[in-house]
RNA sequence: GCCCCGGUAGUCCAACGGCAGAGACAAUGGUCUCAAACACCAUCCAGUGUGGGUUCGAAUCCCACCCGGGGCACCA
């Protein structure tokens, strides 16, 4: 059945008996911690997992989510990559050739907050955890590439992480600009748009604020078109949740551009708006400008500037939880001048609002309060006009303060008047707007540009010399990486500017143009740069003439599977799909999506709650494997339920677990025939459950039904322990067969025990690196097969019946069946439904 | 408010539109034991959130609602 390599272990069968005897006595202590430190220094000297690029072998790439160094693994990180595990595994016996690699997020604020703690450097900290964790990991038995290990804060990494933003910078992806930023006053740094929720910092919870300043920005909304579009492409493989959770992140909208013209004082000006709705443009009463967009100050008449400036500066006090509480009443202040509606030529008044964002469409907006519930409570709260324009046949909205949004007839429209068709008033308004020049249709998207610079030391600093004559200067690439300077303790402190900029030794320089006095940018990268293209370098991780080989990458991407946690579902996915795409324009790539499929395991919690250090409830990874073990811990992981559910530690068995690699170690012990005999002669019971259970083992893993694949092992340790108790003996070859499948098939999940059964039923290690069993067809068709008859829906027998039996024979044997007649009591026949070989339903 | 996903024994979970149970946890009884634990054997347990519909037949497909989880949300 396997291809791997047998050794013959035992001759006499009296020394058999005596040492089956030995074996149940170890069988009371089956000590999991020995069976541990017997196999680990041996995979260590065997290196099965070590990805080899020459290989003819077909090749898959496994890529979970790395992890970042704090404090050593928990059960976060054992669930995912116990699951990673079985794909990874299930892939080598598969007889693919499969790139497993591991790494770490090295850069980061913990490490830094730690360093102005104690007084050290954040290298002491990040280092020490990932030794760690790489230990632990080595423990923990992962199928992993130790030879790939890499890390976002070695030089040798962060140096390629500059080189792509000289790239990108070069082809106007990464640009500097003046903006109102996220701004959290804890962390004193800036944050991308991704980084707060509900108005706070996703790291540390505190109140963003908003500060303008100058910042550098990846140009992502550049892509936005094209990372919607391969979602769909993607929508088979990757979790609903996340595809549709970067959909409505990027939030895409149809509708049009609109050019008013505004009366300033000054003279006349246009005012474009976005608008998805251009077919309610005659129901435009009024004008609203973003209170905080330069647009508003431009426009203001001079009697209204000190009103507005007030208003400007309340505004700026508010937070973001205050301006996004939806629920707030509207504020606003009129800017004193006048908008004409290209439709109509009315003349209409201008606002200026917080309601209205700086950042999205133009800044502006034409205010239709009879179907916008917004623009009715601006409205309501100024004393502005209403009109409907659309009739849905509710209540006019000028009397509830209920904007009607759904279809209607057009009233008050003009040319629309009578129409009822939505899609063809957007459209019949849209081709009026372009023939007078005054608008055209337009997509507007909810993302914005990502932005990157962040006022920390520990990150991979922005490659750029700013000078003071040449201005802003790309550092040679030569001259990287760009190195950050010995930094410790109170140097860290955050001062709202970068600790970088006091490190005078190193931020000045030379600009490497002029040769003047220079500075660095003092500012470094999110850390989300740096996971933007790791799983590239994993694919030529000592090439230190360039980032990635195109021809390694290139090979072995896009990765076959990724795993991870689903809170990466917007943040890290979207970079990591942006960056490919831009290095796939560069010429270097020739994909343009990194991962092809994608798993999302779930959270592990603990009584009904996430596991935290205030409720008390939090299992410790480290006492679990001591007191169950590494594969205990692994099986109850996966066993647990689909991947993607989340696990309640309360309710799951680690015990149970190791009950149950007992039994399948012990089925090793048992077995008498010696390896390599033939199982054909074997008893077929027992190989039919066998070969059935290998042959949808695949299927299950395959599909990633991990939890539903080991129940089907655990029904062939069942069957197999039967077999030798109570059937067909421990000598018959079927038990052997039946055990080295449930060596193989446990590998995936439980290495050591795997392993020791392998050994103890006399084969070379590792397990992990022989071939998948080779399943015989004839023995998944069953010769017999239960068919039912119903009558009304009942079931009144059952026939024992060949499995093609045709459905003429089938319907004839049910209506000669005693029971049937019984039920049926004489009642006419109306309609009979075969299906052969499993159901007869009469219908009487 | 809008959009996704999910509700099956006491618990976690299975079930191509065809006998609701693969597997496990817990419980109960037994075997072993001086006893207990472990181990082993056996038993117990739901008609599938609610209400309609389609069908010979629905946990499964459709509609509405309820509950839970997630995403978006002053994005015009």
């Amino acid at each position: 059945m396997w291809a791997g390599t047998d050794r013959p272990r035992r001759t006499s069968g009296v020394a058999r008996m005596s040492e089956r005897d030995q074996d149940r006595d170890e069988q009371v202590g089956y000590d999991v911690h020995a069976v541990e430190a017997k196999w680990l220094p041996v995979w260590e000297r065997l290196d099965p997992f070590r990805a080899d690029d020459a290989s003819p072998r077909e090749k898959r790439y496994a890529l979970t989510m790395f992890p970042y160094p704090s404090g050593d693994l928990h059960m976060g990180h054992a669930e995912v990559t116990a699951l990673h595990d079985v794909i990874a595994r299930y892939w080598w016996l598969r007889g693919y050739e499969v790139l497993n690699p591991m790494g770490w997020d090295s850069f980061g604020l913990p490490a830094e907050n730690a360093a102005i703690r104690n007084n050290e450097h954040p290298a002491t900290y990040t280092y020490a955890n990932i030794e760690t964790q790489a230990a632990s990991f080595k423990r923990y038995a992962v199928a992993f590439d130790w030879s790939r290990r890499l890390h976002t804060s070695d030089p040798e990494y962060y140096r390629w992480t500059q080189w792509l933003f000289l790239k990108f910078r070069e082809r106007g992806l990464a640009y500097r600009k003046d903006s109102p930023v996220n701004w959290c006053p804890n962390d004193q740094t800036v944050l991308a748009n991704e980084q707060v929720v509900d108005g706070r910092c996703e790291r540390c919870g505190a109140e963003v604020t908003k500060r303008e300043l100058n910042q550098w920005y990846f140009k992502i909304t550049e892509y936005a078109q094209e990372l919607l579009d391969d979602l769909d492409a993607l929508a088979p493989t990757w979790p609903d949740r996340v595809v549709t959770a970067q959909r409505n992140w990027i939030g895409r909208s149809e509708g049009a551009h609109v050019t008013f013209t505004v009366r300033t004082e000054s003279g006349d000006r246009d005012l474009e708006v976005y608008t998805t709705r251009p077919d309610t443009l005659y129901g435009a009463t009024f004008m609203v400008v973003a209170a905080d967009a330069p647009l508003a100050a431009e426009l203001v008449t001079e009697a209204q500037r000190p009103a507005y400036e007030a208003y400007l500066a309340e505004t700026r006090k508010a937070s973001d939880i205050d301006r996004l509480s939806t629920d707030r009443p509207k504020t606003g202040v009129d800017l004193g001048v006048t908008a004409i509606n290209p439709v109509n030529g009315e003349e209409i008044a201008v606002w200026a609002s917080d309601y209205v964002l700086a950042d999205y469409g133009t800044g502006a907006i034409m205010a239709v309060p009879a179907h916008d519930q917004r623009d009715l409570d601006f409205a309501k709260a100024m004393g502005l006009p209403v009109r409907r324009v659309v009739d849905t046949g509710e209540p006019n909205p000028e009397e509830t303060y209920q904007a009607t949004t759904g279809d209607g007839v057009y009233v008050n429209s003009g040319p629309l008047d009578g129409l009822t068709d939505k899609v063809a008033g957007i459209r019949t308004i849209i081709e009026r707007l372009e023939s007078e020049g005054r608008g055209s249709g337009a997509v507007n998207f909810r993302l914005r540009d990502w932005l990157l610079s962040r006022q920390r030391y520990w990150g991979c600093p922005i490659p750029v010399i700013h000078c003071e004559t040449c201005g802003e200067v790309a550092v040679p690439e030569d001259q990287l990486p760009v190195e950050l300077p010995e930094l410790r303790g109170a140097d860290l402190k955050p001062k709202g500017v970068s600790p970088l900029a006091a490190a005078e030794d190193w931020v000045n320089v030379d600009c490497p143009q002029c040769g003047g006095p220079a500075k660095r940018d003092s500012d470094t990268m999110d850390t989300f740069v740096d996971s933007s293209w790791y799983f590239l370098r994993y694919c030529s991780p000592h090439d230190d003439t360039q980032a990635f080989d195109p021809e390694q990458v290139n090979a072995w991407m896009p990765c076959d599977i990724y795993v991870g946690g689903v809170e990466h579902a917007v943040l890290h996915l979207l970079y990591a799909r942006f960056f490919t795409k831009v290095l796939a324009d560069m010429g270097l790539l020739d994909f343009r999506e990194p991962f092809a499929a994608q798993l999302n395991q779930g959270v592990v919690i603990n009584q009904g709650k996430k596991m935290s250090k205030s409720l008390g409830n939090g299992v410790n990874l480290g006492a679990q494997l001591e007191e169950f073990g590494v594969d205990a811990v692994r099986l109850t992981l996966v066993f647990a339920g689909p991947p993607e559910d989340n696990i309640d530690w309360a309710d799951v068995s680690p015990a149970g677990s190791l009950r149950f690699l007992q039994r399948a170690w012990r089925l090793s012990g048992d077995v008498t025939s010696t390896p390599g005999v033939s199982a054909e002669k074997g008893d077929v019971a027992l190989r039919r459950v066998t070969h059935r259970t290998v042959h949808d083992a695949a299927e299950l893993v395959e599909s990633k039904r991990f939890n539903v694949m080991v129940a089907r092992v655990m029904e062939l340790v069942n069957a197999t322990r039967k077999a030798i108790d109570s059937g067909c003996g421990p000598a018959d070859p079927a038990v052997r067969e039946a055990a080295e499948a449930v060596a193989v098939l446990l590998s995936l999940v439980a290495p050591y025990t795997a392993e020791e059964m392998w050994d103890r039923l006399g084969h070379e290690p590792s397990v992990a690196r022989t071939t998948w069993p080779v399943v015989d067809e004839t023995l998944l068709v069953e010769d017999s097969v239960t068919a039912v008859v119903q009558v009304k829906g009942k079931v009144r027998a059952r026939l024992e019946v060949s499995p093609d039996i045709s459905e003429a024979d089938l319907e004839a044997a049910a209506l000669a069946d005693d029971a049937v007649q019984r039920a049926l009591d004489g009642a006419t026949v109306r309609k009979v439904i075969v299906r052969a070989p499993k159901l007869v339903n009469i219908v009487v």
